[in-house]
DNA sequence: GAGTCTATGTAGCAGTCGCTACATTCGTAC
DNA sequence: GTACGAATGTAGCGACTGCTACATAGACTC
């Protein structure tokens, strides 16, 4: 017999590429039991119950998609605010990182209606963003930073949004107009 | 007893009214039937089934919403890019306001995954967004003015999706980030 | 080999879901 | 009054939900 928590971080990961892939609406035990190869009795047996399931998968897929994006962005160079915009705007529409924004905008969703566990990983997601673009904006001044972060995770939350809207467009001219601003801004 | 015509469109207003209060995750017939003060047997005999109703209440909800918008800030005036994001984002803010962009993240959610009815919903809607905005904006040029109005789009619905986050803050400075850089861009 | 603990299967409970068959009441036309 | 269609209630079906009681199979200890 396999090792339980050996077993049970395979079930995670398995758990993690479904919900990524599918969403919150097909979550059912049964579902996510087919889905990670084995019977929902012993995803009970691994997990209290199904809020404990859904906490631990999308804690994991929060610190998947913080990993890519430190991957695809090091910390240590920083960019102007249009720069950045740019580099983000063209991230988020990645075939790689459009399932965690879909996925992304479920759980905002429902944590605007305070459900838990949403709300807080919810929280915990958007405070990991805006430090995301904080210590990657080349701005002196810690107080303009601050709100030039907000502004990137704003528009790019705002677009990731909008994406399937109008095959795109406003989201595209937005987030084309904002680089603009930013752009005229910073020379 | 009372035609049926009539009875529906009440029906139809109690529903609104309760989707707008409580989103789409209290939606069963019937939740929907008490909320609405008759039974489910009866919305089935208004409608042709769940996904009509949700359609139905979903459109009259956005007309609403549209009138509303109409009423804060007439098409007659045309305003400077910075003041109208000031006013879209007070407005956004308002009690008044906040259930509808709560459902609309929603839908958004809902949309961005495919599912009917909200994919043709949100396009109508994100469509009226835009529109709204180009309609309100001091701008000659028109390319530049459709792309401001989806900035203004993107950033407020940005803004909506994390506004029960971190208290706000990112939300509040996202927008206030925006709006200094347009009176710079203004003036 | 008996006893014990862990891992897993089987079966099912009580509740909710969308939806429907059937019966009944009511207003109206003749 | 009677016949008829429209409106409404009652009851329930089959599928699904999260979750649990019970049984079993295997591994380990003595």
């Amino acid at each position: 017999m396999i090792d339980r928590e050996t077993r049970r971080s395979e079930v995670e990961a398995r758990l993690a590429a479904h919900v990524l892939a599918h969403g919150l609406s097909r979550t059912s035990l049964r579902d996510l039991a087919r889905a990670a190869g084995t019977s929902d009795r012993m995803l009970l047996y691994y997990f209290a119950d199904k809020a404990e399931i859904l906490g631990v998968v999308l804690a994991r897929i929060a610190a998947d998609m913080a990993a890519l994006l430190d991957g695809a962005l090091p910390s240590a160079e920083r960019l102007a605010p249009a720069d950045l915009l740019a580099r983000l705007g063209a991230m988020a529409g990645t075939a790689q990182m459009r399932p965690y924004m879909e996925l992304w905008s479920e759980i905002a969703a429902g944590a605007a209606r305070g459900e838990a566990p949403f709300d807080a990983i919810a929280d915990a997601i958007a405070a990991g963003f805006r430090d995301w673009a904080d210590a990657r904006l080349a701005v002196a001044d810690d107080a303009a930073r601050a709100r030039l972060a907000a502004l990137m995770i704003v528009a790019v939350d705002g677009a990731a949004l909008l994406a399937p809207m109008a095959g795109g467009a406003i989201a595209r001219d937005g987030l084309g107009a904002l680089a603009d601003l930013l752009a005229r801004y910073c020379s």
